[in-house]
DNA sequence: CGTGCTATTATGCGGTCGCATAATAAGCGG
DNA sequence: CCGCTTATTATGCGACCGCATAATAGCACG
């Protein structure tokens, strides 16, 4: 009908089993996004990729398996997106972080249909081996990120010293309890408030307007240094 | 069997709607918490609840107003659990922070099966507007909550003064966040660090070192008071 | 132009879902 | 002790679920 009249069109396209699988991963985040649980389903999703159902079976081990793939899919993107252009900012720490929060908090991120992904990879997590060690994989990049960030500033002259571990636990607490709101009602405040009240942490927090945040011995010390070894709690 | 052989005993109780009600809002939030979204069913729940199927479509219009019956119940029993200690306190702002926060990290409130709870209802939210309007109301309440807190806070002498809405905003955010990560994963730092935190950043507050939360006339003006009037954003 | 590999589809099975319906029986007022 | 109200149960229906199986067909290669 395309084509031609008499040549018939392939009724499918083989493509490789790479290429297909990324376009079931996109499939299952479009489908997660538009309907949240409801679109975690081997019907929905195929149908949204435009194949038969049987090719989820085909190429994941299940719908398991897919999902985690999905998760950390979006993961890695929302990651990337906020991390790159910060820890590019060598120089002024502040700056940096002002530059991560501004890319955390931007329309793209506040896209209320992330966040119902999101809240479908989260209800998982208690019940799938493999999404727990998704999230902790994107967790523990999230701490690195955090944490160099924080340790270039701590090591800028007039910054009283800091906590790292328990500073980033705080900053990062704040910035996703800002994000959950947002997602939730939108309406409810400004992006740039969000990213003010970030900024005003940070800034807080140079001051050593923390106490229970200041590190004992405060020229030295370095009490904990972002570190890659698998002892990060 | 239990009373005796001879006189049979009921095969069930006919119990006063009101109560079959309460214990089906109950058996809800248990299945709930148990089994996350694989317990919104009516049959799981029915079977929590002892009884047959048919009578959550007798008490309840349907499922559906049950889930948003049993989401109003929660959050007013959460809310209540921290906001009426913290208010009773009324001469000592700090003091009666410290125990809202203590409140809402306490064992308890940290319980992952509350949060597998919370995160079938924040999943429902954007597909039902009856689930919408409880999330509103518990909304309102925290919030008018937090900024009784934080007001009382604020009038005492030596505090710099700040904009009362966007702190409230700053500070929930911190709690809730905290409260995620210490669901998602209890081990990733103590429930005391998170009241350490907030205390850190009230007292933060309370020192101006919020730049962009300090209001513009620092005497007098009272920016914002807490409302009870609809138009509160 | 075959021909084989395998990506892809089509179909079926056992299970659970929410809900409507009809039958049942508990418990109270007479 | 009886009958009425209605809370409660039992059952059935259509739809969807994940997945296994077998049939189909694209397409690279000889």
């Amino acid at each position: 009908m395309r084509r031609s009249d008499t040549a018939t069109q392939p009724k499918f396209r083989r493509e490789p089993p790479d290429s297909r699988r990324e376009a079931l991963i996109s499939a299952t985040l479009a489908s997660l996004s538009e309907l949240g649980h409801e679109g975690l389903s081997v019907r929905r999703i195929s149908a949204h990729a435009g194949v038969s159902m049987g090719l989820i079976n085909h190429h994941f081990s299940g719908i398991d398996a897919l999902v985690a793939a999905a998760y950390e899919s979006l993961a890695a993107r929302l990651l990337a997106r906020s991390r790159d252009p910060a820890l590019a900012l060598v120089g002024e720490p502040l700056a940096a972080l002002h530059v991560y929060f501004s890319a955390s908090f931007a329309p793209q991120a506040l896209d209320p249909a992330i966040f119902r992904t999101w809240l479908v990879f989260w209800s998982l997590v208690p019940h799938s081996p493999e999404l727990r060690a998704v999230r902790e994989r994107a967790g523990r990049e999230t701490r690195v990120t955090l944490e160099t960030l924080l340790s270039r500033l701590r090591r800028q002259p007039g910054v009283c010293p800091f906590k790292l571990g328990p500073a980033r636990i705080g900053l990062s607490a704040l910035m996703d309890g800002l994000w959950v709101e947002l997602s939730l009602d939108p309406a409810s405040f400004e992006p740039a408030r969000a990213v003010s009240l970030c900024d005003d942490w940070v800034r807080a927090l140079a001051a050593g307007a923390f106490p229970a945040l200041r590190a004992r011995a405060p020229g030295l010390s370095g009490s904990r240094t972002p570190r890659t070894s698998p002892a990060a709690s």
